[in-house]
DNA sequence: CGTCTGATTTAGAACAATTCTAAACTGTTG
DNA sequence: CAACAGTTTAGAATTGTTCTAAATCAGACG
């Protein structure tokens, strides 16, 4: 187990380090959360009481510009779904989301799955950067 | 000209009555400065601003209420592109847009144009409310 | 190893967008 | 035209995010 957490952080440290990161101890730590399970959407509260739990004591400010960091960094996606908040995805692959507005959660659609076809040019000296689908679905 | 404006007036509040709303003297007015020209997108702001330009005193929580129950009445629809502010639009059939991130502003994308095809089964028990497609665009 | 330096973190203030509250006002109905 | 429920309002409150200035830390260097 101690063994599996070195090398969670190890692995952390080398990714933050390939990023051009400085592999601080809060930096480490989140990382760790962020990307030991699978794939995952969050919010900064979300990220902040997580860490609050595994023990983890970074501030809000700081929860922000990691995020922000890791964002820049290629490492996170942000998911725009809800004016109320950001939405961070671990995953950033192509793919897309459905958007459950009842319980304000996100669940992955594989990339491979949609297909969007006709998208028109944009206008003069524009370029498209991303196409983001997102499927709200509710209770039926 | 006068009678123009006694037209558009009209109409709204025909417009709002349908939709249950009491058409009151701010409601009017926002429904004929949302609803005169074609398609629009707006923010809380920048209507009040449009409001104030053109003579009309309506507080922000007016603006922000009418535009909650226009919505849910169906006559407006929120786009989420930025999770800093929400904007409406006008428009409420079938369409999608373009979304420019550096200006934050939406360009609509008429709905016969874009075809989106394979999206899975949502999770049991719940239904697909709508699908959003926004392409992201920048200066190239 | 201590020291230095610039990067990072922090608490808390500041900010922006939105929502709430309680009182004043207004449209409709009888 | 009185009464009541629905609506509007100013301003306070709330929420989520960003900023600020001071404290701390990581990594380099002697």
């Amino acid at each position: 187990m101690r063994k599996s957490v070195r090398n969670n952080s190890e692995k952390s440290g080398e990714k933050l380090r390939a990023a051009g990161l400085r592999p601080t101890r809060q930096r480490v730590a989140l990382a760790n959360l962020l990307f030991a399970r699978g794939n995952r959407h969050l919010t900064a509260e979300s990220l902040r009481a997580e860490a609050a739990e595994a023990g983890i004591e970074v501030s809000l400010a700081t929860v922000y510009n990691t995020l922000h960091q890791f964002t820049g960094a290629g490492l996170l996606r942000q998911v725009a779904v809800d004016a109320s908040r950001f939405y961070f995805d671990t995953n950033t692959g192509a793919h897309q989301h459905f958007y459950d507005e009842d319980g304000a959660t996100l669940i992955d659609i594989p990339g491979d799955s949609i297909a969007v076809a006709g998208v028109p040019n944009p206008p003069n000296g524009m370029e498209v950067e991303r196409v983001d689908v997102v499927v709200r679905i509710r209770r039926a």
